[in-house]
DNA sequence: CTGAAAGCGCTTACAG
DNA sequence: CTGAAAGCGCTTACAG
């Protein structure tokens, strides 16, 4: 266990001074190309490793960014950090990657423990609920904060907030369920008042009306034990049902896995559609039809801005919508 | 954008010394209750946020753990992932949390930012191939490292390995088969050659002898995806399988999803046991039997031998294995 | 292009 | 129980 080697073990070794190290470590183009070769040798054969801590004490940069999610557990955000994580290290950023499970206590611990380590910028998908301690922090550590797909009521316009264009989604999924000739199409789950929830279904809502039809809204937790659960609902109390938008896909794909003891036949008695796209809707019987925010274009332009704004100061517009697209497989019948 | 206040300027507002503020940053007995009261107090008012970067520098611990997965977007690991970090923010630490993505160079990068940012301690899910980079860059961080659920070929008595019991696991996976009646028994997917692989099956081939039971083995990737393909090829040629162990959820979940195109009932025509237990197959149709790892009590054992290495050197052992146990649903028939 | 010096914000002995 | 001083490993002007 004997101590790591610092720049200047390695200014020893390659007989230089420690500014030259330092210089080399920062790539500077000021450094003759043999001495760089010299020192990069001495590095290895000692066996450096870089401090990042001293670095940052000095420098007042660390290259670390926190990505706060509220729910890590959903396969939709376990996609986007996981593409957004392999975006960054491209950029020489290391990623932070916190879940806070929905509970904003956890959240703004979290974000304090975070400032503390020096992160040089956030990404947060929020939860809800007091906001307060939250934005309290956040304000504290004064550094570039991202909103991504949900945004803090009181932080519209202080963060900028990035998220799929929901409402469009919405409204491509009314479309196609009316183009497949579905009657009456319900909209199933997504927590009520919740402005994501109220996006996609104003979506679903406008098209309904454009068409003269009734809506069915059945709201609740985002998740499969629920979407079984309204299956049983649906056909209890709406047999007359025959199409549904699901707020996600865990709704979605808990729809369809109840329907076989309901004796419902996913595509032909009941179409349905999902929301995100995540990959078990690849291999669900049957497939699911379902809007695609493109999480990987989505991820990597993220990233893009969080790095722009921390290494040149360029401020993301406060609100941007990304693009969606229907992606459609069997369970609408098509 | 003014400078963040340090320990000078709480100091200075709370009338003591910086040695002072810092015996109480660090809860130090020797400090009085009412000094104590009003340093922190100075530290709220003038909105001080405590400076790790500094701290590690000075005293070589960050507070920082890495936890490196293989694959992220397994809700197996993201399922333990979450519960890990929680239960080491309890403890004060906080997780960075990196997905190596199956590929055992990225692994080695990640690994040397890491080290960079001076985590104090690894949890790793290690990806195969290409040891030689990840363990240089592992011997030269000199740091507490604990494996779980896989091990590196190399690395076994070097770095501890912490692994829920794989080979009970398919003992009992089987034994519950031949329970319900099966006659004859199939190992689904895991790649072959790979020691988790191994393990699981070698629970399985022992059980199959000890009842006369012929194998039928079809490995290969861990993946829904595969699961499905898997299933049409068990209807093709091998029709008289009326028993099914897979590799773990995914594929089971994969099995479940391809019966119904295939005309063939799970849990009648078909008994099938998946491995890991992850939340999906609750709400699946029909919900999975498997074989249950026990992730949150996995996850708080994970943590807490970290830690206790970390701040006692108490090393854990070489090897242990964790508990695992059946868990019964529809799938199986039962 | 390279060297000597100061300093980032803490912690750590060591006096008192 | 509290204060003055040194030092962790870097980066940053500033000379040369």
């Amino acid at each position: 266990m004997k101590q790591r080697p610092t720049i200047l073990d390695v200014a020893k070794e390659a007989g230089v001074s420690k500014s030259t190290v330092s210089l080399v470590l920062q790539g500077s183009s000021s450094v003759k190309e043999e001495t760089r070769k010299s020192v990069r040798q001495a590095m290895t054969e000692i066996g450096y490793v870089y401090n990042r801590s001293a670095a940052t004490l000095r420098s007042a940069s660390s290259g670390l960014i926190g990505l706060v999610i509220n729910d890590l557990r959903n396969p939709f955000f376990t996609e986007f950090a996981a593409l957004f994580q392999m975006e960054l290290a491209k950029a020489g950023f290391a990623t932070v990657l916190a879940n806070s499970d929905e509970d904003p206590k956890l959240q703004s611990q979290m974000i304090s423990s975070l400032v503390e380590h020096g992160v040089s910028g956030f990404i947060i998908s929020p939860s809800y609920g007091e906001e307060e301690a939250t934005l309290a922090v956040l304000d504290a550590a004064n550094t570039p904060t991202l909103q991504v797909f949900r945004s803090l009521e009181r932080a519209e316009g202080t963060y900028p907030f990035l998220a799929p264009d929901y409402l469009l989604g919405g409204r491509l999924a009314a479309e196609h369920l009316i183009a497949q000739g579905c009657q009456t199409i319900a909209f199933l789950g997504g927590l009520e008042g919740r402005p994501v929830t109220q996006e996609r279904m104003q979506g679903y809502l406008s098209v309904l009306e454009e068409h003269g039809l009734e809506p069915v809204i059945l709201t609740g937790q985002a998740t499969r034990a629920f979407g079984k659960s309204l299956a049983a609902t649906l056909k209890e109390e709406f047999p007359h049902v025959d199409g549904a938008i699901c707020f996600n896909d865990l709704v979605a794909l808990g729809v369809l896995s109840a329907c076989p003891d309901l004796g419902m036949t996913p595509g032909f008695d009941l179409r349905v559609v999902g929301f995100d796209d995540i990959e078990d809707g690849q291999d669900s019987y049957p497939p699911l039809t379902t809007i695609s925010c493109d999480i990987p274009g989505f991820a990597s332009s993220t990233a893009n801005q969080i790095v722009a704004w921390i290494k040149n100061g360029v401020v993301p517009p406060s609100t941007a919508r990304s693009p969606v697209r229907l992606v459609i497989r069997a369970s609408s019948g098509a």
